[in-house]
RNA sequence: GGGCGCGUAGCUCAGCGGGAGAGCACCUCGCUUACACCGAGGGGGUCCCAGGUUCGAAUCCUGGCGCGCCCACCA
């Protein structure tokens, strides 16, 4: 359990059981700060192996250790805290392990740069002390996202933090590269790699984008040895032919079968390499021939594999030219290309130039131009891997959410290549691989071994390069629970319930987990994932802060407050669909923020005589069909978080809280807070004080704060935090004509509201309404809210037949007459009814010729017909209604000339 | 070259087989002792186009057009 020392809170604010006001603005940052305190000091976010009830658990997909909270982070990181929060709020054990990531890439270049500053290199350091650097860099500025997680309130388990170069998640590193080698699934293999020549590392194809270069297409003519012409290649990389082992045709073209088998010279450095055939060969691209260069080509790797070609390296690591070069040893890649074209062209051998712009594999994190380059590198195998984490997903042991990204998920997984998992950086996990000088094996260890494993030399060197970022994290969810060991947290909370990540790392991440939680735990690592949608700019573009483009989420946090921020992205986070953010969005998020803090402060400036221990009945009907319908908006939020719909999820409660319970509850509920009947005041003061409770409730795990702020307000919490609550129990419904005369209500204020609005009519003007003796009891009892709602100045019923001036027809099936000397009323209300009858008309023909046409009435649902029966004579009856009305209203126009 | 997704009100998007919706923006009226970050009211749409299926299509199918994204060894 957490440190449990008396705050100042605790002492302030928690045990003070009485009523406060709040102030008339929502201070949101002391807000933010002293809540999240609060719940820290009380252990609430942390997650007990002891507690009994049902659980729940996520792992945070832990952010870089050098990064600062983007968009990306803050809508993911919202939509975890509040899964989190709601599963609390409904009695769960919550368990959501936070922590942060080595990434190793990333973090080397970054204490590189602060080097560079001195005018120095990791080589000036040597490796341990380059390490220790990056260690302290990591304890000074490390913290930072987590930091900002906390200020965003995520309600994660922080007694729980994890780094992954921590010593218990270094093991299970370790201990898994172990296994898996010893399961024949780790190997060694010279292979085509892409290189970054000024990280100087390997990049996985993941971590090496295309993008775009206005590239040129060099044609080159390779003379044949033994007779007269050439075979024109072309290439877009010139410079590659020094390393030519071959020129490729198509076996079936017959513009060169003749050529195959025979010998061009190499341009330049005049040696002879074969003609071969290679189905892979594009016949329609340029002259059909192709140079073969094994060792810089993808492509040419695999054919020169299958047809025994010799590969020739050329390039060194540092991304220039070696021995093999001959004469252009020493160049870089781009120098070399010039000199190449220019020596091709003054031999004549240069058969054209022209534009070919394309896309070329750049570095992920340099944005340097990546070269294909031989060398030995790690490998894991992972066809074996990825089978059984494809069946996890088809048989639905995991469950994509929107399901839409399962086929991206199968599609690479069903075409997976082993995995490059070497890297040649110093900061990461060390490969424990050790190599012996004297016999020339590897002996593979979780503990350092003293002696060579095959011939027990002491002579053995460990492998120099560290680990792929991706490979700690595949482990993520079972390393952070104390993996290899059988921990209770382990058996408590693997496998979690769900992850929530981007769509850009199912097949760095999400993939990857699956196949090692199936592998190492026998299960997979998550129930459900939740892929998120991609937050971009208001023209759509990705947020990227080397391009300059992005809003920072603090500082918008501190200028709309974090619940507003919180609000938004939750409300944006539709399915399937991208985000577009401009900062104007928040103010929406930041009105509905006021909007609660207001409806608030006008409770608690209408609650001061109420007594939370007295006893009240069960209310009017106006509090009675409002905790309906905070039951009716709490069933529809649970019902969309549970389909990861957090959009309608945050619709439905803002529906509530502004359409229902302030618009009209509050208003309604005016009279009796104000007035002299005591039962009845208190009755509503308890309704307002429940309902305002559910809606915190019901808000909390969107916008934490301002809710615990409002709660910590309210009479009878007895010491209690919002966070530690649970959602109010359904009250019970209301009985069909109680809901059908609530109805009535609103449609007749709703109605009278729209005559005034249309004639313009401001407030002072009282107007008089009059109502058919049929209507009499129902408006007897609503008299004083209409007249509060509608401005109305005296209610009068009558029986028989209103006069025909001004009376309008309800939806809630009878005439209220509002009576006006104003002259405008005449024909605004008939330019009105005009247009209702045209409508009426248009419907009712539209259902008309439904009606008549008999292959509907012989094939549509019964159901749906009767429906269309009901329909045509509702609108029959209307229209009938409202043109006898017109008539009534031309003849009295008529009439006024 | 494959695959996926999207084109609905000025903008951002819901709706995905039975009478076109929300928020913002806009217009009108209103500083009514919770709230002008507000209240009341209003206007605004050949639901991209063309075919088809169906009693009935924004919704399903086919083909266009436009815009995204992902995968791929056209050098």
């Amino acid at each position: 359990m957490a440190p449990r020392r008396p705050s100042p809170i605790d002492s302030a604010s928690l045990s003070d059981a009485g009523t406060r006001t709040l102030p008339t603005r929502f201070e949101a940052a002391p807000a933010e700060a002293r809540w999240y305190r609060a719940w820290l000091e009380r252990g609430l976010f942390h997650a007990s192996v002891d507690d009994p009830r049902p659980r729940f658990s996520m792992v945070i997909p832990p952010p870089n250790v050098t990064g600062s909270l983007h968009l990306g982070h803050a809508l993911n990181n919202t939509l975890q805290d509040l899964l989190a929060r709601h599963k609390r709020l409904q009695g769960m054990n919550v368990l959501w392990m936070p922590g942060t990531d080595h990434a190793g890439i990333s973090t080397q270049v970054v204490v590189e740069r602060e080097l560079a500053k001195q005018g120095k290199t990791r080589h000036d350091l040597g490796r341990e002390a380059f390490v220790d650097q990056v260690w302290e860099w990591k304890a000074r500025y490390g913290a930072r996202i987590v930091q900002q997680l906390q200020a965003l309130g995520c309600s994660c388990d922080w007694q729980r933090e994890r780094f992954t170069m921590d010593p218990g998640l270094s093991r299970a590193v370790r201990e898994v590269f172990v296994r898996l080698y010893h399961e024949g699934l780790i190997y060694r293999a010279e292979y085509l790699v892409s290189w970054c020549p000024r990280c100087s590392t390997v990049l996985s194809d993941l971590e090496s984008p295309f993008r775009p270069v206005a590239g040129k297409l060099y044609a080159i003519r390779y003379p044949l040895v033994d007779g007269e012409g050439a075979l024109v290649v072309e290439t877009t990389r010139p410079e590659t032919l020094l390393g030519d082992t071959a020129v490729a045709v198509h076996p079936e073209d017959p513009r060169w079968s003749r050529f195959v088998g025979r010998r061009v010279r190499l341009p330049l450095l005049g040696r002879e390499i074969p003609v071969v055939a290679d189905p892979f060969v594009d016949r329609e691209f340029g002259s059909g021939a192709v140079k073969v260069t094994p060792a810089h080509d993808p492509a040419d790797f695999e054919v020169g594999r299958r047809l025994g070609l010799p590969a020739l390296n050329i390039l060194e690591p540092d991304g220039r030219l070696n021995a093999n070069a001959g004469p252009y040893a020493g160049l870089d890649v781009m120098e070399a290309r010039r000199r190449v074209v220019a020596d091709l062209e003054a031999e004549g051998l240069l058969a054209g130039v022209k534009d070919h712009p394309h896309e070329v594999p750049h570095c992920d994190r340099c944005d340097t131009l990546v070269q294909p380059l031989l060398s030995e590198q790690w490998f894991m195998r992972m066809e074996p891997l990825a089978r059984p984490a494809i069946e996890a997903v088809r048989s639905g042991r995991v469950v994509f959410h929107p399901k839409s990204w399962e086929n991206t998920y199968f599609h690479w997984m069903e075409n997976i290549r082993d995995w490059a998992i070497s890297r040649q950086l110093w900061w990461g996990h060390r490969i424990p691989a050790w190599r012996c000088a004297s016999c020339g094996e590897w002996t593979v260890t979780v503990e350092d071994p003293e002696r060579c494993a095959h011939c027990a030399s002491g002579a053995i060197v460990q492998e120099s390069d560290v680990l792929d970022t991706w490979f700690s994290s595949a482990l993520w969810p079972f390393s952070t629970l104390g993996w290899p060991d059988d921990t209770p947290e382990l058996r408590l909370f693997y496998p979690t319930s769900v992850l929530s990540t981007a769509f850009d790392i199912i097949f760095f991440w999400v993939a990857r987990m699956i196949m090692m939680g199936l592998h190492f735990m026998g299960d997979v690592p998550f129930r459900e994932v939740y892929i998120h949608a991609l937050v971009r700019d208001e023209k759509g573009r990705k947020f990227s802060k080397s391009k300059g483009i992005g809003i920072d989420p603090m500082d918008v946090m501190a200028v709309y407050g974090t619940d507003a921020v919180r609000w938004t992205l939750t409300s944006l986070a539709a399915q399937g669909r991208d985000i577009r953010f401009g900062e104007h969005v928040l103010e929406g998020g930041r009105a509905f923020v006021t909007k609660l803090w207001n409806a608030a402060r006008f409770a608690l400036l209408n609650l001061g005589d109420f007594d939370p221990q007295a006893p009240a009945g069960s209310g009017g009907l106006y509090d009675r069909w409002i905790r309906t319908r905070l039951d009716v908006a709490l069933a529809e939020a649970h019902a969309a978080l549970d389909a990861y719909r957090f959009s309608d999820a945050a619709g439905a409660l803002y529906a509530f809280v502004w359409g229902e319970l302030c618009d009209w509850y509050i208003e309604l509920a005016k009279p009796a807070l104000q007035g002299s009947d005591n039962a009845a005041r208190r009755a509503t003061q308890r309704t307002l004080l429940e309902v305002l409770a559910g809606a915190l409730v019901a808000l909390h795990p969107v916008m934490p704060f301002v809710t615990e702020e409002i709660f910590q307000a309210l009479p009878g919490r007895d010491g209690r935090l919002l966070m530690e609550g649970h959602y109010p129990a359904a009250a019970p419904a209301l009985a069909a004509e109680e809901a059908a005369e609530m109805e009535a209500l609103l449609a007749i204020v709703s109605r009278v509201r729209q005559v005034r609005g249309e004639l313009g009519l401001p407030p002072s003007q009282r107007v008089r309404l009059g109502f058919p003796a049929a209507a009499a009891e129902l408006v007897r009892r609503h008299e004083v809210g209409i007249r509060t709602l509608t401005g109305a100045g005296e209610l009068h019923f009558e029986a028989g037949e209103a006069p025909a001036t001004a009376a309008v027809t309800l939806a809630a099936g009878f005439a209220v007459r509002i009576e006006l000397d104003d002259p405008r009323f005449l024909s605004e209300e008939l330019r009105r009814l005009e247009k209702v009858l045209q409508n009426l008309e248009k419907d009712l023909e539209g259902v008309g010729k439904k009606l008549e046409n008999p292959k509907f009435l012989e094939r549509a649902r019964e159901d749906v017909v009767a429906a269309e029966r009901e329909k045509h004579a509702r609108l029959a009856a209307e229209r009938a209604a409202t043109a006898e009305r017109l008539a009534r209203l031309r003849g009295l126009e008529g009439a006024a000339r």
